[in-house]
Formats: structure tokens, sequence, C-alpha cells
DNA sequence: TTGCTATATTCTCGTTTGAGTATATTCTCT
DNA sequence: AGAGAATATACTCAAACGAGAATATAGCAA
């Protein structure tokens, strides 16, 4: 069962709101900060946890570690985040993380790896 | 952010089929441990965590509780039930829970209001 | 080297969780 | 009233979690 893992992972909302990010773009740890507005550590721990469990996958670009979601992922969890997208239109928090996430974009100082349009 | 609630719900493998077979079917707290196959205790607390976050409800029913999912279930648990269900299809222990509710459903020793057909 | 930036890890702490044992409650039937 | 069935609650314990503070590591640039 591991959809159980995977209702794990889910079910703070840090981790709820990176993924969704993920969803969107693979993206580095500065970047996680800067769109959610939270602690350095916060972020580097949720995103070791995800990490752990096989839900994102990350690579080193120089000097950042560019996350993103599995090449492949199950299809568990890419089921269950296409469902979270739908459920997350009217949230405004999520909502809000996608306009930092269009601010980000606008600046552009980023590594190659992450921000794909 | 309610949809945090609704994967600290779904993030047990016990309530997990709890859920899986609600969907089914309202169902009184010894089905759950027969066609579970666990101690009352058990059931009966992870049903309490559920109903304390309106995932399921209950009505008694004489000596018997009856539980069931919300008439009305907020468009987030729909959606992530209906995602459970898809990703349940071929896994052994939701497949055996299933099996065994009709057994269970044969017996038909059951309260009027639960084991719906 | 030294220093700087980006990220990870360790440690500590209070809270939540999940399980089990024992006990309480509620209803029904006699 | 008393007994029995179905279910709930209290208590205890160990483990996991989530947060923050401090420190460590890795790459790069001068």
């Amino acid at each position: 069962m591991d959809l159980v893992q995977i209702y794990q992972c889910l079910c703070d909302p840090t981790r709820l709101r990176i993924l969704h990010l993920l969803t969107q773009t693979p993206l580095c740890v500065c970047h996680f900060q800067e769109i959610l507005n939270e602690p350095q550590v916060k972020i580097s721990k949720h995103l070791a946890y995800l990490r752990e469990r096989g839900m994102v996958v990350a690579e080193r670009e120089q000097n950042w570690m560019i996350y993103s979601l599995p090449k492949k992922p199950d299809v568990e969890l890419e089921a269950n985040l296409k469902c979270l997208q739908d459920c997350v239109q009217t949230d405004p928090v999520f909502k809000r993380d996608l306009r930092n996430l269009e601010k980000v974009r606008a600046k552009s100082d980023a590594p190659a790896g992450a921000l794909f349009v």
C-alpha cells in the first residue's frame, strides 16, 4: 500500500504547496523559499522527506539543487497530483503561490534546469 | 486548507480501507471488524478520528452504530474518494476487503440502515 | 587558501499518532 | 433490575512529526 505513503506526503501544507508548484515546473530550494516565504530549513527538510519517499527527485546544478517530479511517476502519484490540481483551483494560498511563481519566473535568475516554461 | 485534513485522514491504512468500504455502502462497526479483521478498539478509534473531521457520519440504529459517508461531502473529499477508487483497483488488500464485504452481505444479519445494495 | 552562496544535517523540544489494555456507556431482552 | 451485545472512551507508551537553532557540507570565485 504505497498509497498510504503518498497520502503521508500530501498531509502537510508545506509539502502540499511544494508538490503543487512542482506540477508546474522544476524548482530549486531558494525558489521555494521565496515563493512559499518559509525558512530554508523548513523547505529543505520537507524536500528531504519527499525525496526519501520518491515523490520528488533532486539534481545538482552547480550551487543549486533542482527538484522536480520523477520523470515517470507512479500511476498513483500521478492520479493524486491531478486530483490535487483540481481541488486547488479556488484556494487562495495555492493561487498566491502560482502568482509568486510567475514573479520568480519574471526575474529569471535561475539555473538552466529550473523554471521551465 | 481542509485538503490537508482530508489527506491526514487518508494517510493511515486502516482509515483508507474504511473509507474505501464506505464508498460501497454504509456499514456498522462490527462489519468493519469482520471485513478488515482488526480489533474493535482500533476500528472504533479510527472511526472517531474520521467522524471528528467530518469524513464520515454516524447514526445509531438500536444497538448498532451505522457509519456512512456524509450525504453531501465536500467537493475535495468526493474527488479524493474517486481518485482512491481508481488507484485501488489492483491492490490485493482492497480487493480482499471487497470480497469480504460480499461475504458479509451474503449473511445479511445486518441492521436495516447498513449494507445497502 | 579564504570567503561566499546554496543547501543539508544534527540536535532539541513539544505535539500528534497509532496501538493495546482496561473500563465505561448505551441499548435490548429477560 | 440484571445480563449481554455493540460500541466508545481513558490511560499508557513508544514512535513519528514538525519546528527552530546551530552547524556542516558542497561548489564557486577571488
